[in-house]
DNA sequence: CGCACATTTGACGAGAATCAACTGCAGTGG
DNA sequence: CCACTGCAGTTGATTCTCGTCAAATGTGCG
């Protein structure tokens, strides 16, 4: 892992991820490359931020993939929502808000300390305007997803529940400026994947397996391509996310 | 339905909600007694806060049950969570929030507007310091309450699903000061548990009759009662929101 | 009474979990 | 350099949970 480089492409997803969510001022932009904390790398299966804990200091992603998850006492697990280059994990604007779930690293990641961005936008709302309706953009954005998970798990098949949510890790990578000809990279395990789904690791290895054999997607050397738009009906990109998830889905 | 009654009691399972999640002050009680709205009655079904409508306007349950769900394409349907006498549904603290999912009536149901304890929380943090603490606990516990269902469909079985939420359930049930010898009101059809756990309606009516078999439960004129308190193990009534999710099922 | 709706029951099949073994591969140390 | 180890992925056989279909039985209400 070139820690250079990735703090670079994590720094432009950062700044991608939040020009899609709210237009910047140049001062917005300017507090954007300035205020983040120095890169912070951590290793695969690390608690960053621990259940319970007060959510004071948020971090961006530069790079790997950090989620939120629920162990049940027998060992069951349940993965609540990722957070991928360019996302920022454990912001709330409510004072005293504290994680509801730990935020574990999937992956090795490098994180930015986003302490002084948030600051910056809470103390002068008026000067870091954008900034702070990103800020609020992202807070909605968290709740969207947890949304799409529960009806995945809930009332979707396994194969539309994988569809589905590569289908949304597709779309944010894009949005972040991240992602190419053959995809975006996803450092999860087929049992992550499995936690996160509601399914067994078997069952997620077949169904990728059948998601190949038809052509939907393409995997390689950690990277997932989304290749059958057939799956999801024709969008115009203005949809927001809640008319995706509502209309994302084939029965 | 007698409004009077209900709102009577509706208003004491507010104040006993809001008592349980944080301490108030006469002012608060005050304002509690005081700023709620004329009720508002909405018959079974009614859409109270339509999908990406501002939350500007919250409402206190007083009688009935609301819901948010989310409704795919092709008609299945997923409950995200329940608002129970007591609750206050549609509020966030964040400026420009939108629901990310329609609130529904269960029920018949009576409401009254917040907008105005809302306010008074808000305007004067000071004076009302009890009443915007427990503000942020309404906005922590919906959190939970979602990861709760996040949770139960995507890593439990149906039998679990169902006495988990009827669980949470009672337990809200208590703590508002509703609910006795014969348990509490559930205004659902069987339809609406299964949208709920992410179950069809016939096997929600089969798990059902299991668990009435078994002694688990016991249902007569829309009332539940929870029988078998081993199904849940022994806690401390100090026992965290989170500590609980963690700790109430058992394999 | 008749109608609409909720609950119940049985038979059957589909989807997914489980169990157990095997493969492939990267890292480690002799 | 190669055996050894551990982990992720793969495969097949089997079991089980749960959905679907269809029909019957309540139940409140105009």
């Amino acid at each position: 892992m070139r820690s250079t480089t990735d703090t670079a492409v994590g720094g432009r997803a950062i700044l991608r991820h939040l020009e899609a969510l709210a237009s910047l001022s140049d001062r917005d932009r300017e507090a954007l490359a300035t205020l983040p904390g120095a890169p912070v790398v951590h290793r695969a299966g690390k608690e960053i931020i621990a259940a319970g804990a007060l959510l004071g200091e948020p971090w961006f992603v530069l790079d790997g993939w950090v989620c939120r998850q629920i162990t049940l006492p027998d060992g069951r697990r349940q993965i609540v929502d990722f957070y991928l280059p360019g996302d920022l994990a454990g912001y709330s604007s409510r004072p005293e808000a504290r994680a509801s779930a730990p935020y574990l690293s999937m992956s090795d990641v490098v994180l930015a300390g986003a302490t002084g961005v948030v600051a910056c936008a809470q103390a002068q709302p008026g000067v870091c305007r954008g900034l702070a309706a990103a800020l609020r953009a992202i807070e909605n954005e968290v709740e969207v997803g947890v949304l799409a998970q529960l009806v995945r798990n809930g009332r979707m098949l396994a194969h539309e529940r994988m569809i589905h949510l590569l289908d949304e890790m597709a779309r944010r990578h894009e949005r972040a400026g991240l992602g190419s000809a053959d995809g975006f990279a996803m450092p999860l395990t087929q049992e992550n994947l499995g936690d996160a789904l509601g399914l067994s690791t078997v069952h997620v290895n077949r169904v990728l397996q059948q998601l190949r054999r038809q052509g939907a997607i393409r995997t390689a050397n950690g990277r997932v391509a989304i290749l059958d738009a057939a799956s999801s009906e024709q969008e115009p990109p203005s949809a927001s996310a809640e008319e995706r998830l509502v209309s994302t889905v084939q029965s």
